[in-house]
DNA sequence: GTCTATAATCTGATAGAC
DNA sequence: GTCTATCAGATTATAGAC
């Protein structure tokens, strides 16, 4: 069994997953038209040339689908988040760092309000995350505190105030001004007054 | 036509709207257990001992029924923000008012985080609340403009700046710690903090 | 106002031929 | 790996008897 040679077997699975990444592509923007809790499996195929139950020599359920989107976008915020520190690796300035990465932050969730939605809100009713899927996210959260720990800020409650606010703009952004830049652009403010009350008396 | 006696037709119309109310009461209920977007006419009937078809004897379609629900959500919080500044009407302290409508606030969502997702977030794909049922949101708004301004803050950057602190607080609370107190506790920092900044300098 | 009956359609998922 | 055929349901909504 298996006596195929190696060029047979990768030349398979790369098709494989050019195909499950075709369908979660698809997913993504049938997402953005419908609705994240709105995607059938039937319209998706449809996007791909399939028919409806094809999709499952590829995803084992729907919710498998839903999963990989979440990795993917999980991955994504990962890569942003180091790409805004390490180009400020070198900065003492707490604004600075800051405001680069709360503008990196709202501009990747207003960017992209569906993933935004999947990946902080958990919209989909029986739907949870697998830990691999997740595990990206948490390695971002993870750079955030470590950071934030070299400026001397060590405080859990600071770093949930931080995140409440950037929640807040994005949230308000998406909700109320779609499309717009109502809310982005408080960000500078918004980072300035957090920047203002942690550094208070010191 | 219509000869019958005022006592008769009172009578028709308080069971009518008692069974509206009751709908819409298991609709909440419903929303709370499966999610605001998985309600099913067949469960709600079931709920209010029914046929699924006999709900249209009081609405006329499925998102009737979310209108009435967003409706009945915005009358509560114009009357929970009119309490919040009608307690604090003689107060000049900032701090002290904004704290009081902060914590009203956040209470309020976190109490029903359905209610919140309803009002505030519109998760429902094709619906969008009527203007009669939208008005009371609107007008709370307008008390929280007029407040501010009294205060000298009639900046409408500064009460986006507000509204964007709040529901980041509300917004990680929900998703992030349901049930518990993490984000809720920072409340009154997070008032301090705003009002530092809106006051620096004067 | 509530019911039965039913329309018309969508859903995720499985079995098995090729 | 894709298909046809099908299951076993769900959904909102309407027509018409009582």
């Amino acid at each position: 069994m298996s006596g195929t040679t190696n060029d047979v077997r990768d030349r398979r699975a790369e098709r494989h997953d050019a195909t499950r990444a075709e369908i979660v592509a698809a997913a993504w923007e049938l997402a953005r038209d419908h609705g994240l809790g709105d995607i059938s499996l039937r319209d998706l195929a449809g996007r791909v040339g399939m028919k409806a139950q094809s999709i499952y020599s590829y995803f084992d359920s729907k919710d498998a689908i839903y999963d990989a989107m979440f990795a993917e976008g999980a991955r994504a915020f990962l890569e942003r988040s180091r790409d805004a520190f390490e180009r400020r690796s070198d900065s003492d300035d707490l604004f600075e760092v800051l405001r680069d990465r709360a503008e990196g932050f709202t501009r990747f969730c207003t960017d992209d309000p569906v993933r935004y939605q999947l990946l902080f809100q958990r919209p989909i009713p029986g739907f949870e995350p697998s830990a691999e899927a997740y595990a990206p996210a948490v390695e971002a959260l993870d750079l955030l505190h470590q950071r934030m720990t070299r400026h001397g800020l060590d405080d859990p409650a600071v770093v949930d105030l931080w995140t409440a606010l950037l929640a807040g703009l994005t949230d308000q952004q998406i909700s109320n001004d779609p499309g717009g830049d109502r809310w982005l652009r408080l960000v500078d403010r918004a980072v300035q007054m957090f920047v203002d009350h942690v550094t208070k008396g010191s």
